[in-house]
DNA sequence: CAATCCACGTGAAGAC
DNA sequence: GTCTTCACGTGGATTG
């Protein structure tokens, strides 16, 4: 059997879950009724101070009490870890996914019959108080009564293969360390997904799932719309370089300059043109038909003919411009008004 | 017993598994079996054309072949889910989690003893082409032989106190369903996830973290910079415009810049800074030390961290300043500020 | 009570 | 062959 300790301690460190008192994960005790049991050191699994001491750990094979395994460690908004009895508001709620797997009392389990070891295939009793599978057995009517091969007449029975008795201990631990290692990473997913009431495997696995889908929706647009902004940044720049860039650039155009900032929805506008009749209106209806907002708007008269124009809209959600296209929309606009 | 759908269908429009087909779900057989399970339409399950068939569902219980249950499902990079054989490279993996659910061939399931209805508690033989529990069994060694009262006899044989057998039933169903929501959100979460490679449940949860924990430390950092960034990068370039005014060039001016233009007496300066407290009366008065007489201002702020000022002044007669001066002197007075 | 959740042991079956 | 993963049925525990 090979060590159980290094996948867990991989993901301790990359989902930083060594806040985490994985009181569940202390598998150094199956070497009491497994003597073959390469035995490992508990402190790469938890290596900083746990949060509560482990309360007697007698033996792994339990299914005890629900709650208190995990308490006073709750989530807060970040998707952080704020251990300790944190009284952190709103959620309270406590993870407790494997639930008290190594703390003292007996086994009530070994349901079934755990035709192993060559121990006579009984339910077992409830028996609080003992250790592991070192149990009392109880005779009840589904003893095996009729075959003395005990581990083996199961496994040919049904006609069907089953494991020898000898690996079946290590499917059984297998198997439980396969458990411990999804439960952690239920508790470590619930640790960064923020804002969840709930703490059902189910529910966690659907927040989580909202929660990617938001992260993953936020980022896009932010994303698309930081590239966007620095493409416009860039032909922004390139505009005010020049007065008159490309195709309009060469001819009669008098003093009219038309300069466009965007900083997220914001857009300002600055115009400075030859005073005209309806100037400024006709200004302002060719802005409001470029799905902008207008929030602030002044004129200033300058020089005798000329007016300072300058304006503050905002974008329509739905609707996204280039600065570019803006400052030629706006300037041939501009141009039908001269 | 509930109609187990509305959890279900909360998911598949939430999370948009319409496109998924889960063929594990297909819980109206259950009525089969247990008479007064209430029937329900499948169709609000998964609403639009399935991937394959359904392969001749017959019984619920079952845990058949491995594979094949959710063959044609792969995710893409993009965390879409390209259904029916898509050719997308490199990860050919098959999601299934619950698998085979609901194929054809009976089934080699209810191990242990299944003490429902009154059956007799034997071993289930494996008789492939019967339906669902009403199987064959085999009498085995552990069958149950000493005590007529079949499911009783468990359940207070051991002490502790069990189910009765009629909601030994539902508690079978319950839990299966509570097995399928489980594997459908987890399904799901594989599907929000990009790019894993393994399909197990614990590598599904570990990558989903790991996931999160990106899109978290992106959002951040790019969230940080979105309001800042952009407004630094349009101001930053257009300083380099503006420096076409040699001297100052070269220094640490923050992002301000300063515009000024003559007509006359008229002085039109427009200036773009950083908010700042007392920020305009700053520029005010040093705009009249420098022999101007202010005649209109504005100051619309812009973009959350940027004002944009306007200001009209007059030369006063006796004094003279050339443009270059001006905006030279106003850069410095603005230095001073910031 | 009933409903829900969870860990357990176990056989089956793919993956190495 | 061994190893891993899975769904299953089941009892215990909590919650309402």
């Amino acid at each position: 059997m090979e060590d159980p300790t290094n996948l867990f301690h991989q993901y301790q460190v990359d989902y930083s879950l060594d806040d985490l008192n994985f009181q569940s994960f202390s598998s150094e005790s199956y070497s009491s009724y497994n003597p073959n049991f390469v035995p490992e050191n508990p402190q790469n699994l938890s290596n900083n101070t746990p949060l509560e001491p482990p309360q007697t750990e007698f033996e792994r094979p339990a299914k005890q009490l629900k709650t208190n395994s995990w308490n006073s460690c709750t989530t807060n908004n970040n998707g952080q870890i704020s251990a300790k009895g944190s009284p952190s508001a709103s959620s309270s709620q406590l993870i407790s996914f494997e639930k008290y797997a190594n703390s003292a009392s007996a086994t009530p389990d070994n349901k079934h019959y755990n035709n192993l070891e060559g121990s006579v295939i009984m339910k077992p009793k409830y028996e609080p108080g003992l250790n592991g599978y070192n149990m009392v057995f109880q005779s009840s009517c589904e003893a095996q009564i009729c075959s003395p091969n005990y581990g083996q007449v199961l496994k040919r029975a049904v006609g069907s293969m089953s494991r020898s008795p000898l690996h079946a201990q290590d499917h059984v631990i297998a198997e439980r360390k396969r458990r411990q290692k999804l439960s952690q990473r239920f508790i470590a997913l619930s640790a960064v997904v923020p804002g969840l009431k709930k703490m059902d495997k189910a529910s966690v696995l659907g927040d989580a799932i909202k929660h990617i889908k938001n992260l993953q929706e936020r980022l896009n647009t932010l994303e698309e719309q930081a590239a966007k902004k620095t493409v416009e940044s860039v032909v922004f720049v390139k505009r005010s370089q020049l007065s008159g860039d490309d195709e309009t650039s060469s001819s009669d155009q008098p003093l009219s300059e038309i300069e466009a900032r965007v900083s997220g929805k914001d857009v300002l506008i600055r115009i400075h043109c030859e005073k005209h009749k309806g100037c400024l209106t006709n200004i302002l209806n060719q802005i409001e038909k470029l799905h902008l907002t207008i929030v602030n708007c002044s004129i200033l008269p300058f020089g005798g003919s000329t007016n300072h124009i300058t304006i503050v809209a905002q974008k329509d959600v739905e609707y996204s411009m280039k600065v570019k296209d803006l400052v030629r929309n706006l300037r041939q606009a501009l141009l039908k008004i001269n």
